[in-house]
RNA sequence: GCCGAUGUAGCUCAGUUGGCCAGAGCAGCUGAUUUGUAAUCAGCUGGCCGGGGGUUCGAAUCCCUCCAUCGGCUCCA
């Protein structure tokens, strides 16, 4: 009917049925039945039109030429929508397919979706030996197809018939897709030469990128299943205009600079050596001293909190890990243990701290009056992580936790996890850190049975942490499915200067662990009672927290926490003498500060010092010291005036106060 | 671990199709200069061209292999 509905709607205007377009400014167009987002766009201004990219129908995104059959709600969607850039990156997935595919006879395809910076596609080369020595060769044939404003059109085929056209082109790939479709939702895409297996939506046609940029290629497991077969993914992005492709190319490059393994050299905060071996950072003395402030703010925290400080050793016997279950479960891809020379006993290297903590809270008999028992370590953990894993501090074989167990009633279950949440709070409020995402992770309500616990503890559990992200006004995104075997948990997530996403501070309750190690207290009713235990860390690390730090300040620590606070620059070395007065008045007021002693020019100084990210700059010539003052300026901002040291050490003071303003 | 790329001085990079003792800027050291809010001048030091093996009259340049790094995949207690 509705091809014939285009042909002979005028003589047949009478029976013309029409439907209703509610728009976002809630407007209602009355149109034919059949017209598209494209008409509505037109009809409104052919400016608008001209940006559309597809179009948000009664909250489905579909095609902008794909007709509208009843009554509906419609967004056009442009490129200042999310959806969509994304049919945007899922055309050019598309178009980039017809570019390799011409350019590559023979080659077969996995899948090619939209990401959230652009968009890629699995591709099976064969013979073909690719890299990105093709990309221009690619992007100029992409650039040329874009050209021809190619159409997107769109068919529903049946399961039968898209068999056949994927048998015959010997893509065995799709086939697998396909084969998992049922019959009646399978459509096509069809541009310029290719021919894709595909949900849609697509662009009105190709003319819409002007630019675009492949950015990778990598191998990719079919699937995701590193059983089977490596395809290679090709990484682009493409733009509707050139000057964005330029922004973009020059957020990365920014990007680049504020990388924690680049400003992690150059503030000397750490380092590594390939005779020590891969994944196993160094710190410096600059990065020691600062991981040292981090890790005494955190245990001032915490002994107001009632927790008590414990050391464990570095290694522990088999045997622990045996009743911990991690032999089991991780034994065999770990470090593999290491052997007393006389009486072979054997050891691991400690990849977590709980087990040894579990064996100090049964060291002695507990009751119900010595709960919460909240023991904190920072513990040092080793963890075999496979090579390609390895990346700057964020991802190493021996780091630092700032560990605590917390063993407790499950009574005591929601406030404990209220007070952890706080000392997470305190911490990410003193390091400025407010652009985290809060997940909660829950129990597959279909599939209660994979966890260990009793159904009554996991809905106490999972109850109160609902409650506590609730009261503490958390906007928390709830993973169900995604809780540990052993328990309900809260993970802390930052994103680095790329985008990528890494897990910092978490919170995970256990009922597994109490159990193994037959953990007990007696309660008020003299009976024997299980302890529910919770294991948190609010940094995660030290060293992912002081990697992901590093980029979210783009070097520029809290004053609290930076190494330098202060650099005094004498105008010639005839004020030496005098920069060394400044300095010993301000290691009284316990400012840390050196004094720049090289006969360079003042310019020259304060280049150096605001290169070096050194928040303060104390310039001290013939009038200062006349007068018994400094002249400040502020890194980035410049001259703030001339204090005498007093002021300015009560300014500095009262800064870092302000900061570490903590409410217990 | 897998796919792809990279590896030249502390850092950033040059080194033409293999051919004289491997170069520059910054940093460092020495000296001169004694300086007022983002680079004073001069001289010098510094490299087994990631390690090992091979091809060649000759290798930083070509081949093999190992190591490390980078971007992904898989993993992540």
């Amino acid at each position: 009917v509705p091809l014939f509905f285009g042909i002979f709607a005028p003589n047949f205007s009478i029976n013309i049925t029409m439907i209703n377009i509610t728009l976002p400014d809630k407007s209602v167009k009355q149109v034919e039945k059949g017209t598209t987002a494209m008409d509505i766009a037109m009809s409104i201004s052919e400016g608008l039109a001209r940006n559309v990219l597809s179009a948000k129908v009664n909250g489905e995104v579909i095609d902008a030429l794909r007709p509208i059959n009843e009554d509906a709600t419609l967004s056009l969607l442009t490129w200042n929508d999310d959806d969509g850039k994304a049919t945007m990156w899922h055309s050019s997935a598309h178009l980039m397919a017809e570019a390799v595919e011409q350019l590559f006879p023979g080659v077969k395809f996995g899948i090619g979706p939209d990401i959230e910076n652009g968009f890629y596609y699995d591709i099976d080369f064969g013979e073909y030996q690719v890299s990105d020595a093709d990309f221009k060769k690619i992007e100029d044939r992409m650039l040329q197809l874009a050209r021809e404003k190619q159409t997107f059109s769109r068919r529903e085929v049946s399961k039968a018939e898209a068999i056949k056209y994927f048998t015959e082109k010997g893509d065995e790939y799709k086939l697998e897709l396909i084969d998992e479709l049922e019959d009646g939702e399978i459509t096509f895409y069809e541009s310029g030469t290719f021919t894709d297996l595909c949900r849609g939506p697509h662009l009105p046609n190709t003319g819409m990128i002007k630019a675009v940029k492949l950015l990778g290629i990598a191998g990719a497991y079919w699937r995701g299943d590193e059983n089977r077969k490596m395809l290679t993914r090709i990484y682009g992005i493409t733009f509707p205009k050139a000057k964005e492709l330029t922004a973009f190319l020059e957020m990365m490059e920014e990007a680049k600079k504020r990388d924690h393994r680049k400003l992690g050299a150059e503030l000397e905060i750490f380092t590594f050596s390939q005779k020590v071996g891969q994944g196993l950072p160094m710190w410096l003395p600059k990065g020691a001293e600062l991981r040292e402030r981090l890790e005494q703010f955190l245990k001032n925290v915490q002994k107001k909190m009632g927790y008590q400080q414990v050391i464990t050793p570095h290694i522990g016997k088999v045997e622990l890990y045996k009743t911990s279950g991690h032999y089991d479960k991780y034994g065999e891809d770990s470090f593999h243990p290491i052997t007393t020379p006389v009486e072979g006993e054997e050891f691991f290297l400690k990849p977590m701290n709980c087990p040894h903590h579990c064996e100090i809270y049964s060291s002695m008999p507990k009751s119900y009056r010595d709960l919460p028992y909240r023991i904190a370590e920072f513990g040092t953990v080793y963890r075999y992580e496979q090579s390609g894993e390895l990346h700057g501090l964020t991802r190493v074989r021996g780091f630092t936790q700032d560990d605590a167990h917390i063993f407790c009633t499950p009574d005591q279950l929601k406030e404990e996890f209220k007070s952890v949440m706080d000392i997470v709070m305190i911490i990410f409020r003193a390091l400025d850190f407010n652009d985290f995402i809060t997940q909660i992770s829950l129990r597959d309500p279909d599939n209660t049975q994979k966890y260990i616990g009793s159904d009554e503890n996991w809905e106490k559990a999972e109850k109160a942490i609902m409650e506590v992200a609730e009261e503490r006004d958390l906007d928390a995104v709830i993973e169900y499915g995604e809780a540990a075997f052993y328990g309900p948990k809260m993970d802390f997530m930052v994103k680095d200067a790329l985008g990528r996403k890494w897990q910092l501070g978490t919170i995970q309750v256990d009922y597994n662990l109490p159990d193994r190690f037959e953990l007990e207290y007696v309660g008020s009713d003299n009976e024997k009672h299980r302890p529910v235990m919770i294991h948190r860390a609010p940094f995660g690390s030290m060293e992912r927290f002081v990697a992901v730090l590093l980029e979210h300040c783009a070097g520029k620590f809290p004053l609290w926490l930076t190494p330098d606070q202060a650099i005094i620059l004498p105008i010639s070395e005839k004020y030496n003498i005098y920069a060394e007065k400044v300095l010993n008045l301000l290691k009284n007021s316990e400012i840390r500060a050196l004094i720049d002693e090289r006969s360079e020019k003042t310019g020259r100084k304060i280049r150096d010092a605001e290169l070096k990210k050194i928040p303060y700059m104390l310039i001290v010539g013939e009038k200062e010291e006349k007068e018994g003052m400094v002249s400040v300026r502020k890194q980035g901002e410049g001259d703030i005036g001339t204090f005498t040291v007093e002021e300015f050490a009560k300014m500095v003071n009262e800064e870092i106060d302000r900061l570490l303003d903590v409410k217990i």
